[in-house]
DNA sequence: ATCATATTGCAAAAGTGTCGCAAAATGATA
DNA sequence: TATCATTTTGCGACACTTTTGCAATATGAT
């Protein structure tokens, strides 16, 4: 999979530095994660670079930005993992992914009678999780 | 319906002041209104003001936070305005309201599937408009 | 090894949101 | 209406987040 990214970056004309794999690792590891995470977890690298390198990623599909709860975060985009939605909890601030056909069924409908042709969505459910309700 | 919201602000012990019900008119004429719009559209408020007068209206419910594209936008509470949904064109900026009970109903299927209890949701579907397409 | 180009760090600046405090506005009471 | 306690607001400072220009460095091609 990071194989493939390095390819899709090169094809592209962009350099797959050790700075920006790494990047890309941290966003594979922690998932979804704020931008301050990736900061934190790469004390070596700028922050101007990892705010380059987000943008480079999403500007590529390579990543996406999702809000869960209040801030938004990085997540890999949807070429590179299963499409998936995120329940929040508000207590334990837990993030689970959820796979719901049923949505993307309704969302098609929707945006067919509407005449819009959707690119991407992005569903955010905020509640309280089995453990915390 | 303002009427109705001075009512809820007093009960809930705060005074409806020119300037929290000036903010009220913007959000109610831009839905959803990006904070600097709330901004510019009233100069003679103060910034301050403005954010603090947000926070009272998200926690009284009389408004929330959504996210058309990538900046998110203050609209009224779902109890001043039907449930919808957003459909942003990613080339004339326009953003519709969707009303869509598929995707209410698949998203009870989904959470109850997980034992979560949701407290709100916000979807998002980002692509082209049918003028755009 | 050399060179043109891409990438990065640094420092400054812009943008966004928060906070303490003093001044002003409000509503209740007399 | 005058007084008073309380709430609301503006101001300025500050913290945090993101962007930008530019010089230094790293990269890949030759």
């Amino acid at each position: 999979m990071q194989e493939e990214i390095k390819t899709l970056l090169k094809e592209q004309g962009f350099t797959p530095t050790k700075k920006r794999l790494a990047i890309l690792d941290v966003i594979f590891k922690i998932q979804p994660a704020s931008v301050n995470q990736i900061i934190n977890s790469l004390p070596e690298i700028d922050r101007a670079t990892v705010y380059r390198t987000i943008d480079l990623f999403i500007d590529l599909n390579i990543a996406k930005k999702v809000y869960t709860g209040f801030k938004y975060r990085i997540e890999l985009g949807d070429s590179f993992q299963e499409h998936h939605h995120h329940l929040t909890c508000l207590r334990c601030k837990t993030v689970m992914d959820v796979q719901t056909p049923e949505i993307e069924f309704a969302i098609d409908q929707t945006t067919k009678n509407n005449g819009f042709r959707p690119m991407r969505h992005d569903l955010e459910i905020i509640g309280y999780c089995a453990n915390c309700s």
